[in-house]
DNA sequence: GGAGACCCATTAGTATACAATAGATATATC
DNA sequence: GATATATCTATTGTATACTAATGGGTCTCC
Protein backbone atom coordinates (compact mmCIF):
# COMPACT_ATOMS: atom_id res chain seq x y z
CA UNK A 1 0.00 0.00 0.00
CA UNK A 2 1.27 3.29 -0.67
CA UNK A 3 -0.78 4.69 2.01
CA UNK A 4 1.91 3.60 4.37
CA UNK A 5 5.65 4.26 5.19
CA UNK A 6 6.98 6.65 3.00
CA UNK A 7 9.26 8.21 5.76
CA UNK A 8 9.90 12.29 5.40
CA UNK A 9 13.24 11.65 3.59
CA UNK A 10 15.54 12.36 5.98
CA UNK A 11 17.47 15.48 3.83
CA UNK A 12 20.67 16.15 6.32
CA UNK A 13 23.26 13.97 4.33
CA UNK A 14 26.43 15.24 5.31
CA UNK A 15 28.61 12.65 5.87
CA UNK A 16 30.30 13.70 9.03
CA UNK A 17 34.22 12.60 8.83
CA UNK A 18 33.84 10.54 11.98
CA UNK A 19 37.12 8.77 10.96
CA UNK A 20 39.17 12.18 12.61
CA UNK A 21 41.94 11.18 15.50
CA UNK A 22 41.33 7.67 14.51
CA UNK A 23 45.17 6.20 14.83
CA UNK A 24 45.53 4.25 11.51
CA UNK A 25 46.88 1.58 13.76
CA UNK A 26 43.00 0.59 14.46
CA UNK A 27 42.65 -2.65 12.43
CA UNK A 28 39.29 -3.00 12.96
CA UNK A 29 37.22 -1.29 10.21
CA UNK A 30 35.16 1.30 11.63
CA UNK A 31 31.60 -0.18 12.15
CA UNK A 32 29.74 1.58 9.65
CA UNK A 33 29.78 4.76 11.90
CA UNK A 34 27.54 6.74 9.07
CA UNK A 35 25.37 8.05 11.73
CA UNK A 36 25.29 10.78 9.24
CA UNK A 37 24.22 13.77 11.46
CA UNK A 38 21.04 12.91 13.33
CA UNK A 39 19.72 15.50 15.86
CA UNK A 40 17.75 15.32 18.50
CA UNK A 41 15.27 16.89 16.74
CA UNK A 42 15.31 14.40 13.42
CA UNK A 43 14.62 11.37 16.72
CA UNK A 44 11.92 13.56 18.14
CA UNK A 45 10.37 14.02 14.92
CA UNK A 46 10.84 9.97 14.05
CA UNK A 47 8.94 9.33 17.18
CA UNK A 48 6.20 11.26 17.25
CA UNK A 49 5.31 10.47 13.62
CA UNK A 50 5.32 6.67 15.20
CA UNK A 51 3.27 7.52 17.91
CA UNK A 52 1.01 9.66 15.87
CA UNK A 53 0.46 7.69 12.75
CA UNK A 54 0.34 4.01 14.81
CA UNK A 55 -2.16 5.90 17.22
CA UNK A 56 -1.05 5.73 20.29
CA UNK A 57 -1.47 9.19 20.62
CA UNK A 58 -5.02 9.71 19.50
CA UNK A 59 -6.83 11.81 17.39
CA UNK A 60 -8.56 14.68 19.36
CA UNK A 61 -6.26 14.05 22.03
CA UNK A 62 -4.41 17.51 23.28
CA UNK A 63 -0.80 17.49 24.71
CA UNK A 64 1.45 19.90 26.07
CA UNK A 65 4.78 20.18 25.28
CA UNK A 66 6.09 19.80 28.68
CA UNK A 67 4.66 16.23 28.45
CA UNK A 68 6.12 15.49 25.09
CA UNK A 69 9.44 16.34 26.83
CA UNK A 70 8.85 14.06 29.52
CA UNK A 71 7.72 11.14 27.76
CA UNK A 72 10.39 11.32 24.99
CA UNK A 73 13.22 12.08 27.79
CA UNK A 74 14.33 15.09 24.87
CA UNK A 75 14.71 18.79 25.79
CA UNK A 76 12.19 21.31 24.51
CA UNK A 77 13.84 22.97 21.82
CA UNK A 78 14.39 19.66 19.42
CA UNK A 79 10.09 18.65 20.69
CA UNK A 80 9.25 22.17 19.40
CA UNK A 81 11.10 21.74 16.43
CA UNK A 82 9.76 18.92 15.64
CA UNK A 83 5.72 19.82 16.50
CA UNK A 84 6.43 22.66 13.89
CA UNK A 85 6.91 19.83 10.82
CA UNK A 86 4.28 17.59 12.01
CA UNK A 87 2.04 20.59 12.04
CA UNK A 88 3.08 21.20 8.41
CA UNK A 89 2.60 17.63 7.69
CA UNK A 90 -0.47 18.05 9.23
CA UNK A 91 -0.47 15.61 11.78
CA UNK A 92 -0.96 17.98 14.63
CA UNK A 93 -2.42 21.29 14.73
CA UNK A 94 -0.56 24.14 17.91
CA UNK A 95 -3.12 25.76 19.50
CA UNK A 96 -1.55 28.67 21.11
CA UNK A 97 -0.82 29.02 24.73
CA UNK A 98 -3.31 26.38 24.94
CA UNK A 99 -2.02 22.86 23.82
CA UNK A 100 -1.19 20.59 21.34
CA UNK A 101 -4.57 19.12 19.01
CA UNK A 102 -3.26 15.43 17.43
CA UNK A 103 -5.29 16.44 14.62
CA UNK A 104 -8.54 14.34 13.91
CA UNK A 105 -8.70 11.92 11.07
CA UNK A 106 -12.12 12.74 8.62
CA UNK A 107 -12.52 10.97 5.53
CA UNK A 108 -13.44 13.99 3.44
CA UNK A 109 -9.79 15.27 4.00
CA UNK A 110 -8.54 12.30 3.20
CA UNK A 111 -10.33 11.96 -0.41
CA UNK A 112 -8.74 15.52 -0.59
CA UNK A 113 -5.55 14.20 0.20
CA UNK A 114 -6.00 11.54 -2.59
CA UNK A 115 -6.70 13.97 -4.97
CA UNK A 116 -3.11 15.33 -4.47
CA UNK A 117 -1.26 12.40 -3.91
CA UNK A 118 -3.16 10.88 -7.12
CA UNK A 119 -1.28 13.57 -9.66
CA UNK A 120 1.90 13.25 -7.43
CA UNK A 121 1.73 9.56 -7.41
CA UNK A 122 0.75 9.35 -11.66
CA UNK A 123 3.95 11.28 -12.12
CA UNK A 124 6.42 9.44 -9.75
CA UNK A 125 5.55 6.38 -11.68
CA UNK A 126 5.76 8.76 -15.15
CA UNK A 127 9.23 9.41 -14.13
CA UNK A 128 10.24 6.14 -12.73
CA UNK A 129 9.66 4.42 -15.83
CA UNK A 130 11.71 7.11 -17.89
CA UNK A 131 14.81 7.60 -15.72
CA UNK A 132 15.08 4.14 -14.54
CA UNK A 133 18.81 3.01 -14.44
CA UNK A 134 19.23 -0.58 -15.75
CA UNK A 135 20.05 -2.17 -12.09
CA UNK A 136 16.86 0.11 -10.91
CA UNK A 137 14.36 -2.01 -13.26
CA UNK A 138 16.06 -4.92 -12.07
CA UNK A 139 14.71 -4.19 -8.86
CA UNK A 140 11.60 -3.25 -10.01
CA UNK A 141 11.21 -6.77 -11.56
CA UNK A 142 12.47 -8.53 -8.37
CA UNK A 143 9.93 -6.22 -6.36
CA UNK A 144 7.04 -7.21 -8.47
CA UNK A 145 8.05 -10.88 -8.27
CA UNK A 146 7.96 -10.50 -4.47
CA UNK A 147 4.37 -8.53 -4.20
CA UNK A 148 3.14 -11.39 -6.05
CA UNK A 149 4.10 -13.84 -3.88
CA UNK A 150 3.23 -11.96 -0.82
CA UNK A 151 -0.06 -11.50 -2.45
CA UNK A 152 -0.73 -15.30 -2.80
CA UNK A 153 0.61 -15.82 0.81
CA UNK A 154 -1.11 -13.42 2.15
CA UNK A 155 1.37 -12.48 4.44
CA UNK A 156 0.49 -8.99 5.57
CA UNK A 157 3.61 -7.94 7.14
CA UNK A 158 5.41 -8.92 4.49
CA UNK A 159 3.67 -6.56 1.89
CA UNK A 160 4.04 -3.86 3.92
CA UNK A 161 7.51 -4.11 4.38
CA UNK A 162 7.71 -4.34 0.73
CA UNK A 163 5.53 -1.25 0.13
CA UNK A 164 8.62 0.60 1.87
CA UNK A 165 10.70 -0.59 -0.27
CA UNK A 166 8.24 -0.06 -3.13
CA UNK A 167 8.07 3.98 -2.16
CA UNK A 168 11.62 4.33 -1.75
CA UNK A 169 12.80 2.86 -4.88
CA UNK A 170 10.07 4.90 -6.71
CA UNK A 171 11.26 8.08 -5.72
CA UNK A 172 14.84 7.13 -6.27
CA UNK A 173 14.26 6.38 -9.90
CA UNK A 174 11.73 9.16 -10.42
CA UNK A 175 14.97 11.19 -9.46
CA UNK A 176 13.33 14.53 -8.97
CA UNK A 177 13.40 16.16 -5.32
CA UNK A 178 10.67 18.19 -5.19
CA UNK A 179 7.91 15.05 -5.83
CA UNK A 180 9.68 13.48 -3.11
CA UNK A 181 9.26 16.34 -0.55
CA UNK A 182 5.41 16.73 -1.49
CA UNK A 183 4.93 13.44 -1.16
CA UNK A 184 6.77 13.20 2.30
CA UNK A 185 4.82 15.70 3.87
CA UNK A 186 1.17 13.93 2.64
CA UNK A 187 2.77 10.60 3.71
CA UNK A 188 2.15 10.91 7.32
CA UNK A 189 -1.66 11.60 7.12
CA UNK A 190 -1.71 8.79 4.88
CA UNK A 191 -0.11 6.14 6.67
CA UNK A 192 -2.21 7.04 10.02
CA UNK A 193 -5.70 6.00 8.36
CA UNK A 194 -4.08 2.90 6.85
CA UNK A 195 -3.53 2.07 10.47
CA UNK A 196 -6.44 2.97 11.52
CA UNK A 197 -8.48 1.17 8.88
CA UNK A 198 -6.42 -1.86 7.09
CA UNK A 199 -7.81 -4.41 9.17
CA UNK A 200 -11.36 -3.91 8.56
CA UNK A 201 -11.40 -2.60 4.99
CA UNK A 202 -8.11 -3.57 2.70
CA UNK A 203 -7.78 -6.46 0.41
CA UNK A 204 -3.82 -7.00 0.93
CA UNK A 205 -3.75 -9.51 -1.92
CA UNK A 206 -4.98 -6.92 -4.17
CA UNK A 207 -2.93 -4.10 -2.72
CA UNK A 208 -0.10 -6.32 -3.75
CA UNK A 209 -0.88 -6.75 -7.25
CA UNK A 210 -1.50 -3.56 -7.81
CA UNK A 211 2.04 -2.26 -6.51
CA UNK A 212 3.22 -5.21 -8.66
CA UNK A 213 1.38 -4.15 -12.04
CA UNK A 214 3.47 -0.20 -11.33
CA UNK A 215 6.44 -2.18 -10.80
CA UNK A 216 6.38 -4.42 -14.07
CA UNK A 217 5.62 -0.96 -15.71
CA UNK A 218 8.39 0.53 -14.94
CA UNK A 219 11.07 -1.95 -15.51
CA UNK A 220 9.56 -2.25 -18.76
CA UNK A 221 9.86 1.37 -19.11
CA UNK A 222 6.27 1.51 -20.03
CA UNK A 223 5.22 4.73 -19.48
CA UNK A 224 1.38 5.10 -20.29
CA UNK A 225 1.41 2.04 -18.48
CA UNK A 226 3.00 2.58 -15.67
CA UNK A 227 0.54 5.86 -15.30
CA UNK A 228 -2.25 4.04 -15.95
CA UNK A 229 -0.94 1.13 -12.77
CA UNK A 230 -0.34 4.07 -10.81
CA UNK A 231 -3.72 5.13 -11.25
CA UNK A 232 -5.69 1.94 -10.45
CA UNK A 233 -3.65 1.87 -6.99
CA UNK A 234 -5.03 4.99 -6.35
CA UNK A 235 -8.51 4.28 -7.32
CA UNK A 236 -8.07 1.44 -5.23
CA UNK A 237 -7.27 3.50 -1.99
CA UNK A 238 -9.93 5.40 -2.94
CA UNK A 239 -12.15 2.61 -2.99
CA UNK A 240 -10.54 1.48 0.70
CA UNK A 241 -10.84 5.09 2.20
CA UNK A 242 -14.89 5.50 0.68
CA UNK A 243 -15.59 1.78 2.38
CA UNK A 244 -14.16 2.93 5.58
CA UNK A 245 -17.45 4.94 5.59
CA UNK A 246 -19.94 2.23 5.78
CA UNK A 247 -17.60 -0.19 8.35
CA UNK B 1 3.39 34.48 -13.83
CA UNK B 2 2.62 31.90 -11.62
CA UNK B 3 6.04 31.85 -10.46
CA UNK B 4 5.69 34.75 -8.43
CA UNK B 5 3.65 35.63 -5.12
CA UNK B 6 2.06 32.45 -3.76
CA UNK B 7 2.69 33.17 -0.68
CA UNK B 8 3.07 30.29 1.92
CA UNK B 9 -0.60 29.76 3.17
CA UNK B 10 -0.41 31.69 6.81
CA UNK B 11 -2.11 28.57 8.30
CA UNK B 12 -2.28 29.39 11.99
CA UNK B 13 -5.86 31.21 11.35
CA UNK B 14 -6.91 31.03 15.55
CA UNK B 15 -9.02 33.79 15.80
CA UNK B 16 -7.79 35.74 18.53
CA UNK B 17 -10.27 37.10 20.56
CA UNK B 18 -9.08 40.85 20.32
CA UNK B 19 -12.12 41.90 20.92
CA UNK B 20 -11.90 40.70 24.83
CA UNK B 21 -12.69 43.85 27.17
CA UNK B 22 -13.82 45.98 24.70
CA UNK B 23 -16.50 47.88 26.75
CA UNK B 24 -19.49 48.22 24.30
CA UNK B 25 -19.56 51.37 24.64
CA UNK B 26 -16.80 52.15 22.09
CA UNK B 27 -18.44 53.67 18.87
CA UNK B 28 -15.39 53.70 16.70
CA UNK B 29 -15.48 49.87 15.60
CA UNK B 30 -12.18 48.26 15.82
CA UNK B 31 -9.85 48.94 13.01
CA UNK B 32 -9.29 45.58 11.72
CA UNK B 33 -7.51 44.53 14.24
CA UNK B 34 -7.44 40.97 12.96
CA UNK B 35 -3.90 40.58 13.36
CA UNK B 36 -4.10 36.66 13.53
CA UNK B 37 -1.36 35.76 16.04
CA UNK B 38 1.23 36.65 13.76
CA UNK B 39 4.46 35.15 16.13
CA UNK B 40 7.96 36.53 15.33
CA UNK B 41 8.77 33.07 13.85
CA UNK B 42 6.22 34.21 11.33
CA UNK B 43 7.88 37.67 10.64
CA UNK B 44 11.32 36.27 10.45
CA UNK B 45 10.34 33.65 7.43
CA UNK B 46 8.39 36.46 5.61
CA UNK B 47 11.30 38.71 5.74
CA UNK B 48 13.75 36.44 5.40
CA UNK B 49 11.84 34.68 2.56
CA UNK B 50 11.57 38.19 1.06
CA UNK B 51 15.28 38.93 1.26
CA UNK B 52 15.98 35.57 -0.40
CA UNK B 53 13.48 35.91 -2.76
CA UNK B 54 14.55 39.38 -4.38
CA UNK B 55 18.41 38.10 -3.52
CA UNK B 56 19.17 40.46 -0.90
CA UNK B 57 20.92 37.58 0.19
CA UNK B 58 22.50 35.93 -3.02
CA UNK B 59 22.16 32.45 -3.87
CA UNK B 60 25.80 31.07 -2.94
CA UNK B 61 26.29 33.19 0.37
CA UNK B 62 26.67 31.70 3.70
CA UNK B 63 25.22 33.34 6.71
CA UNK B 64 25.43 32.58 10.29
CA UNK B 65 22.22 32.81 12.86
CA UNK B 66 23.98 35.33 14.49
CA UNK B 67 24.21 37.81 12.06
CA UNK B 68 20.20 37.23 10.75
CA UNK B 69 19.54 37.86 14.48
CA UNK B 70 21.32 40.75 14.50
CA UNK B 71 19.81 42.27 11.08
CA UNK B 72 15.73 41.31 11.94
CA UNK B 73 16.56 42.50 15.78
CA UNK B 74 14.94 39.02 16.38
CA UNK B 75 15.92 36.41 19.06
CA UNK B 76 17.65 33.14 17.93
CA UNK B 77 14.94 30.89 18.52
CA UNK B 78 12.52 32.26 16.10
CA UNK B 79 15.40 32.93 13.34
CA UNK B 80 15.83 29.07 13.69
CA UNK B 81 12.54 27.75 13.62
CA UNK B 82 12.05 30.29 10.31
CA UNK B 83 15.34 29.01 8.83
CA UNK B 84 13.96 25.19 9.32
CA UNK B 85 11.00 26.10 7.15
CA UNK B 86 13.13 27.71 4.69
CA UNK B 87 15.25 24.56 4.38
CA UNK B 88 12.22 23.37 3.81
CA UNK B 89 11.51 25.30 0.83
CA UNK B 90 14.79 24.74 -0.61
CA UNK B 91 15.92 28.44 -0.19
CA UNK B 92 18.79 27.71 2.40
CA UNK B 93 20.88 24.46 3.67
CA UNK B 94 21.79 24.42 6.73
CA UNK B 95 25.58 23.06 7.33
CA UNK B 96 25.80 21.79 10.90
CA UNK B 97 28.24 23.44 12.52
CA UNK B 98 29.21 25.47 9.82
CA UNK B 99 26.62 28.09 8.75
CA UNK B 100 23.26 28.76 6.46
CA UNK B 101 24.29 28.30 2.79
CA UNK B 102 21.84 30.22 0.79
CA UNK B 103 20.74 28.11 -2.02
CA UNK B 104 21.82 27.89 -5.43
CA UNK B 105 19.78 28.79 -8.55
CA UNK B 106 20.10 26.09 -10.97
CA UNK B 107 18.21 25.45 -14.47
CA UNK B 108 18.17 21.92 -14.17
CA UNK B 109 16.91 21.90 -10.70
CA UNK B 110 14.10 24.43 -11.66
CA UNK B 111 12.78 22.23 -14.65
CA UNK B 112 12.79 19.66 -11.93
CA UNK B 113 10.43 21.60 -10.10
CA UNK B 114 8.25 22.86 -12.81
CA UNK B 115 7.36 18.91 -13.71
CA UNK B 116 6.11 18.58 -9.70
CA UNK B 117 4.28 22.20 -10.73
CA UNK B 118 2.60 20.62 -13.69
CA UNK B 119 0.82 18.37 -12.05
CA UNK B 120 -0.36 20.26 -9.15
CA UNK B 121 -0.81 23.75 -11.14
CA UNK B 122 -3.50 20.98 -14.05
CA UNK B 123 -4.73 19.58 -10.74
CA UNK B 124 -5.49 23.09 -9.09
CA UNK B 125 -7.41 24.31 -12.54
CA UNK B 126 -9.78 21.60 -12.81
CA UNK B 127 -10.58 21.46 -8.86
CA UNK B 128 -11.36 25.13 -9.43
CA UNK B 129 -12.96 24.73 -12.68
CA UNK B 130 -14.98 22.30 -10.95
CA UNK B 131 -15.48 24.05 -7.80
CA UNK B 132 -15.77 27.40 -8.18
CA UNK B 133 -18.72 29.51 -6.56
CA UNK B 134 -20.69 31.78 -8.68
CA UNK B 135 -18.70 34.94 -7.03
CA UNK B 136 -15.66 33.32 -7.86
CA UNK B 137 -16.17 32.57 -11.40
CA UNK B 138 -17.27 36.40 -11.65
CA UNK B 139 -13.88 37.01 -9.85
CA UNK B 140 -11.92 34.87 -12.57
CA UNK B 141 -13.83 36.92 -15.25
CA UNK B 142 -12.86 39.82 -13.83
CA UNK B 143 -9.57 38.48 -13.51
CA UNK B 144 -9.43 37.35 -17.39
CA UNK B 145 -10.06 41.12 -18.23
CA UNK B 146 -8.06 42.42 -16.02
CA UNK B 147 -4.97 40.76 -17.14
CA UNK B 148 -5.73 41.32 -20.63
CA UNK B 149 -5.67 44.75 -20.29
CA UNK B 150 -2.64 44.74 -18.60
CA UNK B 151 -0.88 42.51 -21.26
CA UNK B 152 -2.68 45.33 -24.01
CA UNK B 153 -0.53 48.28 -21.82
CA UNK B 154 2.37 46.27 -20.78
CA UNK B 155 2.31 47.17 -17.51
CA UNK B 156 4.51 44.79 -15.62
CA UNK B 157 3.57 45.90 -11.78
CA UNK B 158 -0.28 45.55 -12.75
CA UNK B 159 0.40 41.84 -13.65
CA UNK B 160 2.65 40.87 -11.08
CA UNK B 161 -0.16 42.26 -8.39
CA UNK B 162 -3.04 40.19 -10.76
CA UNK B 163 -0.65 37.31 -10.39
CA UNK B 164 -0.67 37.29 -6.70
CA UNK B 165 -4.47 37.24 -7.14
CA UNK B 166 -5.06 35.03 -9.81
CA UNK B 167 -3.31 32.16 -7.31
CA UNK B 168 -4.83 33.30 -4.30
CA UNK B 169 -8.05 32.75 -5.87
CA UNK B 170 -6.99 29.63 -7.77
CA UNK B 171 -6.16 27.74 -4.74
CA UNK B 172 -9.21 29.17 -2.75
CA UNK B 173 -11.72 27.70 -5.32
CA UNK B 174 -9.84 24.70 -5.53
CA UNK B 175 -10.54 23.77 -1.66
CA UNK B 176 -8.11 21.30 -1.50
CA UNK B 177 -5.46 22.31 1.38
CA UNK B 178 -3.05 19.73 0.35
CA UNK B 179 -2.01 20.66 -2.94
CA UNK B 180 -2.38 23.95 -1.39
CA UNK B 181 0.54 23.23 1.13
CA UNK B 182 2.75 21.41 -1.40
CA UNK B 183 2.73 24.36 -4.26
CA UNK B 184 3.19 27.01 -1.34
CA UNK B 185 6.27 25.09 -0.59
CA UNK B 186 7.96 25.22 -3.83
CA UNK B 187 6.74 28.65 -5.07
CA UNK B 188 9.59 30.10 -3.09
CA UNK B 189 12.00 28.67 -5.34
CA UNK B 190 9.93 29.89 -8.28
CA UNK B 191 9.63 32.98 -6.79
CA UNK B 192 13.45 33.40 -6.84
CA UNK B 193 14.09 32.14 -10.09
CA UNK B 194 11.31 34.30 -11.71
CA UNK B 195 12.67 37.74 -9.86
CA UNK B 196 16.63 36.80 -11.20
CA UNK B 197 15.97 36.33 -14.88
CA UNK B 198 12.14 38.03 -15.87
CA UNK B 199 14.05 41.33 -16.73
CA UNK B 200 16.29 39.40 -19.69
CA UNK B 201 13.37 36.42 -20.59
CA UNK B 202 10.06 36.95 -19.79
CA UNK B 203 7.36 37.81 -22.21
CA UNK B 204 5.05 39.54 -19.57
CA UNK B 205 2.08 40.25 -22.11
CA UNK B 206 2.03 36.72 -23.26
CA UNK B 207 2.16 34.97 -19.56
CA UNK B 208 -0.64 37.80 -18.66
CA UNK B 209 -2.89 36.43 -21.91
CA UNK B 210 -1.93 32.62 -20.72
CA UNK B 211 -3.40 33.56 -17.41
CA UNK B 212 -6.13 35.02 -18.86
CA UNK B 213 -6.92 31.92 -20.57
CA UNK B 214 -7.24 29.66 -17.24
CA UNK B 215 -9.23 32.78 -15.20
CA UNK B 216 -11.59 32.14 -18.73
CA UNK B 217 -11.83 28.29 -18.48
CA UNK B 218 -12.38 28.42 -14.68
CA UNK B 219 -15.12 31.06 -14.92
CA UNK B 220 -16.87 28.88 -18.10
CA UNK B 221 -16.18 25.76 -15.53
CA UNK B 222 -14.30 24.45 -18.73
CA UNK B 223 -12.47 21.67 -16.55
CA UNK B 224 -10.71 20.65 -20.00
CA UNK B 225 -9.96 24.30 -21.31
CA UNK B 226 -8.38 24.66 -17.50
CA UNK B 227 -6.14 21.97 -17.66
CA UNK B 228 -5.17 22.66 -21.54
CA UNK B 229 -4.70 26.32 -20.38
CA UNK B 230 -2.25 25.49 -17.57
CA UNK B 231 -0.52 23.38 -19.16
CA UNK B 232 0.00 26.20 -21.72
CA UNK B 233 1.20 28.67 -19.05
CA UNK B 234 3.83 26.01 -17.67
CA UNK B 235 4.96 25.20 -21.15
CA UNK B 236 5.43 29.16 -21.34
CA UNK B 237 7.26 29.12 -18.07
CA UNK B 238 9.47 26.50 -18.89
CA UNK B 239 10.76 28.10 -21.93
CA UNK B 240 11.22 31.04 -19.77
CA UNK B 241 13.58 28.73 -17.89
CA UNK B 242 15.57 27.21 -20.40
CA UNK B 243 15.63 30.40 -22.27
CA UNK B 244 17.78 31.38 -19.43
CA UNK B 245 20.42 28.95 -20.47
CA UNK B 246 21.15 31.13 -24.06
CA UNK B 247 20.87 34.62 -22.30
C1' DG C 1 60.69 26.38 3.70
C1' DG C 2 57.22 22.83 4.03
C1' DA C 3 54.34 19.52 6.37
C1' DG C 4 51.85 18.11 10.18
C1' DA C 5 49.83 18.39 14.87
C1' DC C 6 47.43 21.12 17.98
C1' DC C 7 44.65 24.89 19.74
C1' DC C 8 41.09 28.22 19.48
C1' DA C 9 37.37 30.92 17.61
C1' DT C 10 33.03 30.22 15.54
C1' DT C 11 28.89 27.82 14.73
C1' DA C 12 24.78 25.24 15.26
C1' DG C 13 22.49 21.92 18.63
C1' DT C 14 20.36 21.83 23.03
C1' DA C 15 18.54 23.17 27.53
C1' DT C 16 16.54 26.37 30.37
C1' DA C 17 14.95 30.72 32.12
C1' DC C 18 11.60 34.38 31.40
C1' DA C 19 7.32 36.69 29.42
C1' DA C 20 2.76 36.86 27.90
C1' DT C 21 -1.74 35.16 27.48
C1' DA C 22 -5.88 32.30 27.44
C1' DG C 23 -8.77 29.79 30.32
C1' DA C 24 -10.30 28.27 34.86
C1' DT C 25 -11.41 29.37 39.37
C1' DA C 26 -12.46 31.93 43.23
C1' DT C 27 -14.53 36.06 45.07
C1' DA C 28 -17.10 40.03 45.81
C1' DT C 29 -21.15 42.56 44.86
C1' DC C 30 -25.84 43.29 43.82
C1' DG D 1 -28.21 33.00 43.89
C1' DA D 2 -26.36 34.91 39.76
C1' DT D 3 -23.14 37.67 37.49
C1' DA D 4 -19.21 40.29 36.68
C1' DT D 5 -14.48 40.74 37.90
C1' DA D 6 -10.02 39.76 39.71
C1' DT D 7 -6.58 36.33 40.30
C1' DC D 8 -4.20 32.17 39.46
C1' DT D 9 -2.40 28.44 36.73
C1' DA D 10 -0.99 26.07 32.76
C1' DT D 11 0.69 26.66 28.26
C1' DT D 12 3.19 28.31 24.41
C1' DG D 13 6.25 32.21 22.62
C1' DT D 14 10.79 34.13 23.09
C1' DA D 15 15.49 35.00 24.67
C1' DT D 16 19.66 33.44 26.37
C1' DA D 17 23.11 30.45 28.39
C1' DC D 18 25.54 26.29 27.70
C1' DT D 19 27.71 22.32 24.90
C1' DA D 20 29.97 20.05 21.36
C1' DA D 21 31.98 19.87 17.07
C1' DT D 22 34.35 21.74 13.20
C1' DG D 23 37.54 24.16 10.35
C1' DG D 24 41.19 27.18 10.06
C1' DG D 25 45.16 29.35 11.85
C1' DT D 26 49.40 28.88 14.22
C1' DC D 27 53.20 26.86 15.98
C1' DT D 28 56.65 23.44 15.93
C1' DC D 29 59.60 20.15 14.07
C1' DC D 30 62.09 18.27 10.35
Amino acid sequence: MTAVSRKPSAGRKVVTGKARRVSAAAGASVPADDAAEVTLTDKAYAQLEELITTLALPPGMVLGEQSLVQRLGIGRTPIREALQRLARDGLVVVMPRRGILVSEINVRSQLRLLETRRVLERLVARLAAERATRTERDEFSALARDMRKAAAASNDLRFMRLDGQFNKCLIEAARNEYVDRSLASLSGLSRRFWYQHYKQAADLPLAANLHADVCEAVAKGDVAAAEAASDRLIDYIENFARKTLDV
